[in-house]
DNA sequence: AGGTTCGCATAGCCCAACTATATAGCCGTG
DNA sequence: CACGGCTATATAGTTGGGCTATGCGAACCT
């Protein structure tokens, strides 16, 4: 398989299986949400800005998005000792808590529809997410301008 | 791995990878136009509810879809010989072009950051592409009314 | 010290998604 | 065969995430 065509077949994989998600849950969260809360999870506390190119929003989106969380108490806003301009975003363990809570729900209403998967489908998809995510965070290393990258 | 958090997983690095699509095209059309023109393309024409259903969205989107679709001449409203109500949605092969080009466009802008793949990771990608197409084709069984599973 | 660049905030827009409701055609029943 | 109820699509109006353009103050660099 050429691999366009698998990478258009990914996207409009992804696209349903979005959706899917969507309607399974009435939760009335948006995606924005967990989407930034998995990437302070995962790499931990940064600035807003680079939050932004990281997340693949804008700036503007950002702060709003963090505004919203800040408000809920999901994450938290430290200035930054070493630039008054800036802030150094981080996760509340609060919103780490509601992101398990979402991660559980979700697993919930899709458990009917992915409960039959067996122990080689179970591990072709943690394989997939896992080459995915290493090409996403690669993808991520030009947004994360603070440390240039060591060129070897 | 715990079938939860795999779904969690998989969920949060599609939305990641849904907004790397996303930045990686400066391309005007949304989502929305791409997963419905996949969808009739992969299950046929059929009745626009029945569309919305099994795209996972509600009546009026995708009513104002099929319009602005239509508009473009990238489907076609086939009206139902059986019923004067309703109208058969079918792409049109124009639209089949845009979405092929579309896939080719994104294919070329995510190039830089799978073109590494090598054939192991691109057969587990595709293999993970067809475990969650079939489990998202069962999904949609119930959506899909018309023909009543035959039990066997 | 002054101009430029940088980091975040604000303003205003667009569009996809939703709910609620309207319109129109089918269908069964008395 | 008229009428009530259901079904299929359309319309109205709202919400909210995303964007661009721009403002404002802090940092940086001669």
């Amino acid at each position: 398989m050429r691999t366009s065509d698998l990478i258009g077949d990914l996207v409009s994989v992804n696209h349903r299986l979005t959706r899917l998600a969507a309607a399974a849950t009435d939760n009335a969260e948006s995606p924005a949400v967990w989407r930034t809360l998995s990437v302070l999870r995962d790499l931990g506390p940064m600035r807003l800005g680079e939050l932004a190119r990281v997340s693949r929003v804008s700036q503007p989106t950002m702060t709003k998005l963090v505004h919203a969380l800040g408000d809920r108490g999901w994450v938290r806003r430290i200035p930054d000792a070493d630039d008054a301009r800036a802030w150094l975003i981080s996760t509340d363990p609060r919103g780490l808590a509601a992101l398990a809570a979402w991660r559980e729900e979700l697993a919930g209403a899709l458990a009917p529809t992915f409960d039959d998967l067996d122990d080689a489908e179970r591990a072709v998809l943690a394989q997939a997410v896992d080459i995915l995510r290493s090409r996403l965070e690669r993808a991520d290393q030009p947004a994360r301008a603070t440390q240039p990258a060591a060129s070897a």
